[in-house]
DNA sequence: CGGCTTTGACCAGCGC
DNA sequence: GCGCTGGTCAAAGCCG
């Protein structure tokens, strides 16, 4: 296949889904640099500056008509042989009061950033009373609960990927810590931290078990870093554009992405040397170019219309 | 040897 | 109070 990346821009040209979602179209850039194509690429905004921090999900919502508080982005793909959609999916009961953090992709949170899959369910960061700990039991529980309270406040968003690969490479290095098997679904959770010293971004995967090919992906937090310069693979060389871009203020347009020159010279390999990818099989020829993106973007939800 | 995954155990929240 | 479930820890093992 055609190792050529790919970027993808969100529009609105259609009817409102079924669901009274408004959905996307996403073209990649090759569509974009055709000529003759007579695309205004005016209300496009990519796909990588959606999801890495050139604009909250407020924004978004409002550039695409949604509710504020539908919290969905109801997305379709084109420029391959096979249409596909995205999805985000938000976090909470309304997003019309998502605090605007520049950082933050799609800065999400609920309104107690508790979100609703596990509302309520703090759980401690560390176990501070395990029979071992002795005198310090107290201490380490004073730390659980404030790490407990601090995870309440972590903007969390989710998003749905179609994807044979289960850890989608983002450009951000993961450490898998943990694994639980899903009630309702054959397919494990995995959990997943970022590796950065002092970043306590999370991530959990898992596959819908009403439609095993869809990959779940809920972000939990924002990287306080960039991109790691040294990850595997040169896919940090092609997200740094963006991604290290501290959106939205840095790089011209809000709703055009000013790097799509740069993406257009970076080339995407097929896949990294991520060991994750490479344990999985990468099943290019069905998917060749969303491989890509969902390398690049790795929350979305590719959904082939049959 | 460092970084990562695997996996069983543990803990807390929630519903009954 | 008890059981279930989700989230996390950490030891052991694997791999480059």
């Amino acid at each position: 296949m055609s190792n050529e990346h790919r970027d993808l821009y969100c529009h609105t040209p259609f009817q409102e889904d079924r669901r009274g979602v408004k959905p996307l179209s996403i073209l990649d850039s090759s569509t974009y640099n055709s000529p003759g194509q007579g695309f205004d690429p005016s209300p496009y905004m990519s796909f990588s500056e959606c999801l890495h921090g050139s604009l909250d999900f407020n924004s978004l919502a409002k550039a695409y008509g949604l509710s504020p508080s539908s919290s969905e982005v109801f997305s379709s793909i084109e420029g391959n042989s096979k249409p596909v959609e995205a999805r985000v999916l938000g976090w909470g009961n309304s997003t019309d009061q998502i605090p605007a953090t520049p950082n933050s992709s799609l800065s999400f949170s609920s309104s107690e950033a508790g979100g609703d899959e596990d509302s309520g369910k703090t759980k401690k960061e560390t176990q501070p009373s395990r029979p071992e700990d002795g005198g310090e039991c107290s201490d380490k529980k004073d730390k659980a609960k404030k790490k407990a309270e601090q995870r309440k406040k972590e903007p969390r968003f989710a998003f749905m990927t179609k994807s044979e690969v289960d850890h989608l490479e983002d450009g951000y290095r993961w450490r898998k810590y943990g694994q639980k098997a899903v009630r309702n679904s054959s397919y494990p959770r995995n959990y997943y931290r970022c590796t950065t010293q002092k970043c306590t971004v999370k991530k959990r995967v898992e596959r819908s078990f009403q439609d095993p090919s869809i990959v779940i992906t809920t972000y939990e937090g924002q990287h306080n870093h960039p991109i790691p310069t040294t990850i595997r693979g040169s896919a940090s060389a092609m997200f740094s554009h963006s991604m290290l871009t501290p959106a939205p203020l840095a790089t011209g347009p809000r709703r055009f992405p000013a790097h799509l020159q740069g993406y257009n010279l970076v080339q995407m390999p097929a896949a990294t040397s991520n060991k994750n990818l490479g344990a999985y099989p990468q099943n290019v020829n069905q998917v060749p170019d969303y491989g890509l993106l969902q390398d690049i973007v790795p929350s979305m939800l590719f959904r082939q219309e049959p």
